[in-house]
DNA sequence: AAGGTGACCGGCC
DNA sequence: TGGCCGGCCACCT
């Protein structure tokens, strides 16, 4: 889990091009994402894309969550609760790992592209 | 080369 | 009402 061939990331690439794209303070669904790559049923893909994200900066990860809201990914930030304070530095609303609000902050990437 | 895994989703029991 | 199961596709060992 470190190197990935320059060649077999390009779906990698295209999970990064679109949370790179989620605008500041608002949120996404993997499922979404998922959709947007033309590949509904392989929203497990777009987490997997998202582990690997972990190396780049320019990912914002912490705005991609489950379609039930839940920061299930949160347990792979450096912190405990750097994810919920990031969205909450952003100003979405965060409790007990869940986004509050989710469907008014959520961001639909097929609408924006 | 084959098997196992994963930050999910949706449907069914 | 809530929990279990299968599917899906790419990456890793």
């Amino acid at each position: 889990m470190k190197k990935q061939s320059p060649e077999t990331d390009n779906f990698f690439e295209r999970v990064y091009e679109i949370a790179r794209q989620i605008p500041y303070g608002n949120v996404t669904s993997y499922g979404a994402i998922a959709k947007a790559l033309g590949a509904a049923r392989s929203a497990r893909m777009v987490g997997w894309a998202m582990n690997a994200s972990h190396n780049l900066d320019d990912v914002p990860a912490h705005r991609v969550v489950n379609r039930n809201g839940l920061l299930s990914g949160k347990h792979h930030f450096d912190g405990t609760n750097l994810m919920q304070q990031l969205l909450e530095n952003e100003g979405v609303k965060v409790v007990d790992n869940q986004i509050v609000d989710f469907e008014k902050f959520f961001w639909n990437p097929i609408v924006d592209l």
